[in-house]
DNA sequence: TTCCGGAAAA
DNA sequence: TTTTCCGGAA
């Protein structure tokens, strides 16, 4: 590397002309951002695009403006809210830091102190201090990898190639400006260094570009060999019962956890049961695919005959779909509760109402 | 169909 | 260190 800081310096020219305009956003060169929305925004866009983040960041702060009051929310309409985005353990953490934050009376203004809370790694952490705080932290994201593996044409794979990557981007992170430095590589990233065909003829740092000289920029970084995912497959119930259908809140841990949901099978064959009696009807199969394996999930809608072991019955009316993962947003689409076997099937004498 | 992307638990 | 966690875009 000849000169990081001249390399820095062009960026934050370009950044300067080029910043994208983002609803948690200060200007270039501003300062005063927000603690509370810049770590929202942060926490959201973990492994989830910018365009997939907006609506969720506009809502959250629409109805919690503050850090306090997010931590004086309902765990259910938190996690109601955050349905769609994925990855819910995101929005499980949210909720606990928030809460710890409140009690901490605001959010510490060091990358050490922000690392302790729930939900914030390295990424985030960095990325709170060098945006909110103005420290001088090195902030390293996907982009801001692929960034400078091609800047240095680093031809070591990923993941192995974090750490190198890592140490020759704080090289790069100016004392002045860090966290419009940390925004404007990942805005590189996003606009220009791309995954894909990367518009090298544009790029504000060509002329230091190493894997451009070369001519492999488009095939940094290296990554490993992924391994192949596993089909598994699995069963959900979607239960009717006098204008209510029946749901569950999965456990805290695991896949989905602490989401609203069909009760279902375990994702690998485990053989358990049918929520309650009805007159099952397979309606269809979803396909749904998730970090590691794919999953082919029959759908069984019908109508109860007795009481459910499992779930709890809510009324349609108060029932909304996007308050479900993608997955069972899947599932519910192939569902009929209107044509569901009408009552008059049921068996007489059974009691219309259960409780879990 | 493949690729992309942070944190926490194991 | 490896594995477990989703959904959107190319």
């Amino acid at each position: 590397m000849r000169d990081p800081l001249v390399i820095s310096a062009e960026l934050l020219v370009w950044y300067d002309r080029h910043a994208r305009v983002l609803p948690w956003r200060v200007p270039p060169g501003g300062t005063g951002a927000d603690p509370y929305r810049v770590w929202l925004s942060e926490v959201m866009l973990q492994q989830t695009t910018v365009a997939a983040v907006k609506a969720y960041f506009e809502r959250f702060t629409l109805l919690w403006p503050t850090v306090q009051d997010l931590a004086g929310a309902e765990d259910a309409q938190v996690m109601a809210e955050w349905a769609g985005l994925g990855y819910y353990a995101r929005a499980r953490n949210l909720l606990a830091c928030a809460r710890a934050v409140a009690d901490l009376g605001g959010f510490p203004a060091t990358r050490e102190g922000l690392a302790a809370l729930p939900g914030i790694g390295p990424y985030t952490s960095a990325a709170i201090a060098a945006i909110a705080f103005d420290q001088p932290e090195t902030v390293v994201d996907g982009n801001v990898e692929r960034v400078a593996a091609r800047l240095f044409a680093v031809e070591t794979p990923l993941p192995a190639a974090k750490p190198e990557l890592t140490a020759l981007a704080a090289r790069l992170t100016p004392p002045q400006r860090p966290g419009d430095h940390a925004q404007a590589m990942m805005d590189l990233g996003a606009t220009i260094c791309t995954p894909r065909s990367p518009a090298c003829g544009i790029c504000p740092v060509m002329a230091h570009c190493e894997a451009r000289a070369s001519g492999i920029a488009a095939d940094l970084p290296r990554k490993a060999a992924k391994k192949p995912k596993p089909l598994r497959q699995g069963t959900v119930w979607i239960g009717f019962d006098a204008g209510r259908v029946l749901v569950e809140t999965r456990p805290d841990k695991g896949l989905l956890g602490g989401t609203l949901a069909f009760p279902s099978t375990g994702w690998d064959g485990s053989a358990l049961a049918a929520p309650a009696p009805a007159d099952w009807q397979e309606i269809g199969i979803v396909r749904h695919v998730f970090t590691h394996f794919a999953l082919d999930l029959a759908v069984m809608q019908g109508r109860l005959t007795g009481n459910a072991e499992r779930g709890t019955l809510v009324a349609l009316d108060d029932f909304r779909p996007t308050a479900l993962p993608g997955l069972m947003r899947k599932a519910w689409s192939l569902a009929r509760p209107e044509t569901a076997s009408p009552a008059t099937m049921r068996h007489a004498g059974k009691p219309s109402t259960n409780t879990p």
